[in-house]
RNA sequence: GCCCGGAUGGCGGAACCGGUAGACGCGUUGGUCUCAAACACCAAUACCGCAAGGUGUGCCGGUUCGACUCCGGCUCCGGGUACCA
């Protein structure tokens, strides 16, 4: 075969890859285990952008590589096929999801397979597949029926808890969440308990509970929104109007999980932006809850969450959160008017907006007093936005001097802001929360330190049953409910109003069918249009699906047993493949996915379902490629000299300046040929210039224009190759630019300007994976995303640079076949000089892989393939186990030349990588040149010998030696000018 | 504000444990081949300077015979996050 013909290679060796199922991973195996996970994507409509494969490239070289290394490697590939934008396209055209969904997994399966990846295609999985959330339905009802014991520190199924009430009632009985929403009761109480009143008083338990949540409500859209699709309490799509409204939502109990989803963290091999991002979404603190009895109501207390009890004398007021339960009971009827406003404003705000303008300060005086319980002062209640419902008690004892946002309050609204240590500086400029110094104004605790004042507060509230120390955690149970239709059916009955999970038996729910995916004209979710859909035919099902997140919690376990009909992964399959060694995949799914998934993993080792500690060991965030959009300049206006005052018009027809000549001329560095192709152009065009007001005359007048005013606009970078544009394609790729003209630069090419931006279609700078495969192959793609720079860097797209390892790839063909002829390797004994680059490489580019350098890699094998090339090497001894190192980065080419070697075709996936052997690096010799000063001049006094001249080495004092390196000896020492040796080592 | 990263030629980026900064690729320039183009190949390419030489890894300072690398103090850029009490 003449010339290296990627496209040919290519296809024969997918072929051969799909017809013998090479890459099946088997479930029983001699070889050690490896679990390459990418995480799945969402099929998109629009395909694959250059950028997606970048993670998938890697992971595919690092599963490709341990194959050679001898493991049994299972790298599977599935679809997160439940989504909006398939829900919004059906809701726009009746187009059912399911077939938009179908439509585009299939885009992407061409797309992925034409990158030649090494996917165990047999183990696909679909989340939106009834067989898939079947399993997904199992999970949730496990939850549903399961509750945290916090004695044991584990879910335990409810059946534990409900022998308990039967025997003891609900006293000692230890559960994650709150204790407020669950009643008392004795045994004897619960035996007579209906069936309706016991699985109430069970539901405040359960992991998987509905409860009444504030959530954005929606009434225009009718649904649920979340922050980021609301914008100034209306709603980013449609513009309705958005509250703050109490739903009753599915949670799910993950902040039962809080303290073991922190630990687990340090076991992990994750990057240390992504941990640390879990921490502070996990937001653990160390703190008191103190409660405040109120003035005048002997049953009302308020409990507020304080990280400094050690400041209590210095509370001079409360706040409370404005949907605090008890604003309405402490109001006086004197505040009625102002807190109701208050609250109404309030409402209309979302979370965000709250969060957002952090430096209005707003609130309202109930008229109602508390009583400081360290020393029974009367302290004004107010309410405040500031205050979140959500986090600790939706109450704060404010601490004017110790805290800014207190200390803003106060300032504000006039309070009083006693200092409290004697350390705090400047109160009456801004608040200072210093632990330094000794209390003052503080009763009890005067005079004493931080630590002591703490311990010592904390002592006195206990004694008196109004204070305790308190964990807290910032991490909220998750909201598990959509009113959307594109999602897995939440598995639950109504009988009577009470929820009941469905037997197991009659899983899967199966999505029904639906005329249309809007919300019902009543404001149920779309479900609420499905006919008969009655469990048992006589019980109304959940209308609620579950959200994005739910199928992907635990995709992972699928993979190990994709078919099974029986269970969610069989033992055998959990066992064997157990974690995910390597996971690859974005950094944005830090505290989503990732928080969740472990979640789900810790739950179901609970109940003994799965076996590993942590689902994920190593985690690798790829970096975003950014795209690399051009530009062409509109000419707007002509200056010589500029006077920035003058207006500008756009020129009709238009004209199109050069990116270079513009730069050139307005930065007042152009030539005077610049000035001659600039005003000869101009010349040629002065007709159509009236629009701009520069008649022709007054044109030809200006001689040397020194700023030229343009706009820039996005070109298609399809149509531009190396920032050069195509301008006929210009002219017709929109009918606009039909009749542009242009200023060129003198060898008659139009420069564009550049800018790296994310990629997106607006900006014309999204670029297609198929047209660079065909035009170079996927091997050479494969090969330049990993040269393009680190894996886990954010870095733009440029495909000017990919000619360069289209280049390697031919160069290497060409040592298989010199001057592009046949196949003619030869069986010659390899020299020590190739020996050495071989080597060389073997050594490298296994590091390189270990470390996930493969930007290093590529240059190494660059390197390599241009030494033998030097060296005119086409002996099999080197060839063949280049072929091996290359094969994970180059698969389809290194298949082909494997074959040719006369290996058994495919047989290069059970090959193993070759062996290093140190004896063929030949050391190269260092030269380190060495200062001769102070003490050392002394001891050698050879500093003043001939330039060139050589020394014995014996001469140096070893303490001389020993500042270059331990067990290094020098070996030659020369002397040159400027009171230097020259040391080689 | 807080928490992470980062800063090296015209561009993307190399540089082991402190030891010749700029590997590799792109681009650019010159050349070979060709009727010509494309491909390919060869050579040069940090900056200033005709040269000798000098200057250079964001800035200021320190340690060291020697610093992109270590230490102290900044500047700028990117990402994440926040009335969390």
């Amino acid at each position: 075969m003449p010339a290296y013909r990627p496209e040919e290679i290519e296809k024969k060796w997918q072929a051969h890859w799909k017809a013998h199922s090479t890459f099946r991973a088997e479930n029983h195996s001699e070889k050690p285990k490896y679990y390459v996970l990418d995480m799945f994507p969402y099929p998109s409509g629009a395909g694959l952008h250059v950028g997606h494969p970048l993670g998938y490239i890697a992971s595919d070289i690092v599963s490709r590589f341990k194959r050679l290394q001898g493991f049994n490697v299972l790298h599977p590939m599935g679809f997160d096929s439940f989504g909006l934008p398939a829900e919004q396209y059906a809701i726009q055209t009746g187009q059912h999801p399911a077939l938009t969904t179908e439509k585009n997994i299939e885009t992407y399966v061409k797309q992925l397979s034409s990158l030649g990846f090494s996917y165990d295609w047999d183990r696909e999985i679909r989340t939106s597949d009834a067989s898939y959330y079947k399993w997904t339905q199992w999970i949730f009802l496990k939850l549903f029926n399961s509750w945290y014991n916090l004695d044991t520190n584990r879910a335990e199924p409810l059946t534990a808890l409900t022998a308990h009430f039967a025997e003891r009632g609900s006293e000692g009985i230890n559960a994650a969440g709150d204790a407020d929403e669950r009643q008392v009761f004795t045994a004897g109480q619960w035996q007579l308990f209906t069936e309706h009143q016991k699985l109430a008083a069970v539901h405040p338990y359960r992991l998987a509970y509905q409860q009444d949540t504030y959530v954005n409500w929606c009434g225009g859209l009718g649904t649920v929104l979340s922050n980021d699709e609301v914008k100034d309490g209306l709603s980013e799509r449609g513009g309705f109007p958005v509250e703050r409204r109490l739903m009753p939502q599915w949670n799910l109990r993950i902040t039962a999980y809080a303290d073991r989803l922190l630990l687990g963290l340090d076991t992990l091999d994750w990057p240390d932006a992504v941990k640390e991002m879990q921490r502070n979404w996990i937001g653990k603190s160390i703190g008191a809850e103190v409660t405040f009895p109120v003035q005048g109501h002997e049953n009302a207390q308020i409990k507020v969450y304080t990280t400094r009890v050690d400041t209590i004398y210095g509370a001079t007021f409360l706040v409370l959160a404005p949907e605090h339960e008890l604003v309405n009971v402490l109001t006086t009827p004197g505040q009625r008017v102002a807190v109701d406003e208050y609250i109404a404003a309030t409402k209309r705000r979302s979370e965000r907006d709250r969060m957002a303008d952090v430096k209005a300060v707003s609130g309202a005086f109930t008229g109602a007093y508390a009583l400081n319980p360290v020393n029974n002062e009367p302290v004004q209640i107010w309410l405040a936005d500031y205050v979140l419902a959500g986090y600790g008690t939706g109450a704060v004892m404010a601490v004017p001097s110790g805290d800014q946002r207190d200390w803003l309050f106060a300032t504000h609204f006039g309070l009083p802001i006693p200092a409290i240590s004697d350390a705090q500086k400047d109160i009456d400029q801004q608040a200072d929360p210093t632990k330094e110094g000794r209390y003052i104004n503080s009763g009890i605790i005067n005079g004493l330190t931080y630590k002591e004042a703490t311990a010592k507060v904390i002592a006195f509230l206990e004694e008196k049953g109004l204070g305790k120390g308190k964990v807290n955690f910032r991490l909220r149970d998750a909201i598990f409910g959509r009113q959307r239709y594109w999602g897995e059916p939440i598995p639950i009955y109504y009988k009577d109003g009470t929820a009941y999970g469905i037997a197991e038996s009659d899983l899967p729910l199966v999505l029904p069918e639906i005329d249309e995916y809007k919300p019902t004209e009543t404001g149920e979710p779309p479900l609420g249009r499905a006919q008969n859909w009655l469990y048992k035919d006589k019980y109304p099902y959940e209308l609620s699906t579950m959200p994005g997140w739910a199928g992907s919690s635990w995709y992972y376990l699928r993979y190990m047993d994709p078919t099974n009909e029986a269970h969610f992964v069989s033992e055998e399959a959990e066992q064997y493949w157990g974690k995910v060694d390597l996971y690859m995949g974005g950094a944005e799914h830090a505290t989503g996915h990732l928080l969740y998934s472990r979640f789900w993993y810790l739950f179901l080792k609970d109940l003994g379902l799965v076996s590993s500690n942590e689902p994920f060991q190593k985690l690798i965030n790829q970096g975003m490629i950014l795209g690399r959009s051009n530009f062409v300049y509109r000419l707007n206006g002509i200056w010589a000299p500029y006077t920035p005052s003058d207006k500008t018009v756009e020129a009709e027809p238009p004209v199109y300046i050069s990116m270079a000549l513009l730069n050139r001329i307005n930065a007042k560095t152009a030539s005077a040929r610049d000035h001659a192709i600039l005003k000869e152009r101009l010349n040629e065009i002065a007709e159509v210039w009236n629009a701009l007001n520069m008649p022709a005359a007054e044109l030809a007048a200006i001689d040397k224009p020194d700023f030229l005013h343009v706009t820039a606009l996005h070109v298609d970078v399809s149509i531009v190759d190396n920032d050069v544009l195509d301008t006929e394609a210009f002219k017709k790729w929109r009918p606009d630019y039909a009749n542009a003209n242009f200023i060129l630069e003198e060898d008659g090419s139009y420069v564009c300007g550049w800018e790296v931006e994310k990629m997106s279609k607006a900006k014309f700078n999204v670029v297609n994976p198929d047209v660079l495969i065909g035009k170079y192959g996927a091997d050479a793609l494969r090969l330049y995303e990993m040269f393009l720079g680190p894996l886990e860097q954010y870095k733009p797209w440029n495909t000017n640079g990919i000619s360069g390892v289209g280049s390697f790839l031919k160069k290497f063909w060409r040592l298989f076949h010199p001057e592009d002829g046949d196949f003619a390797v030869t069986d010659e004994q390899p020299t020590p000089a190739e020996l050495k680059a071989l080597h060389k490489a073997i050594q490298k580019a296994q590091e390189d892989i270990e470390k996930f350098s493969f930007n290093t890699s590529v240059s190494l094998f660059m390197i390599t393939v241009n030494e033998l090339t030097a060296l005119k090497s086409h002996k099999r001894a080197i060839l063949e186990p280049l072929v091996l190192l290359l094969s994970p980065f180059a698969p389809h080419l290194a298949e082909e030349l494997w074959e040719e070697l006369g290996h058994e075709a495919g047989s290069i996936s059970t090959a193993r990588y070759p062996e290093f052997r140190e004896e063929y690096l030949v050391e190269d010799t260092v030269t380190y040149p060495i200062a001769i000063t102070g003490k050392v001049r002394e001891q050698m006094q050879f500093a003043a010998a001939a330039p060139g001249s050589e020394i014995d080495t014996a001469v140096l004092a070893s303490d001389f030696l020993a500042r270059f390196g331990e067990g290094k000896s020098a070996k030659k020492v020369i002397v040159v000018p400027g009171r230097m040796v020259n040391v080689v080592v």
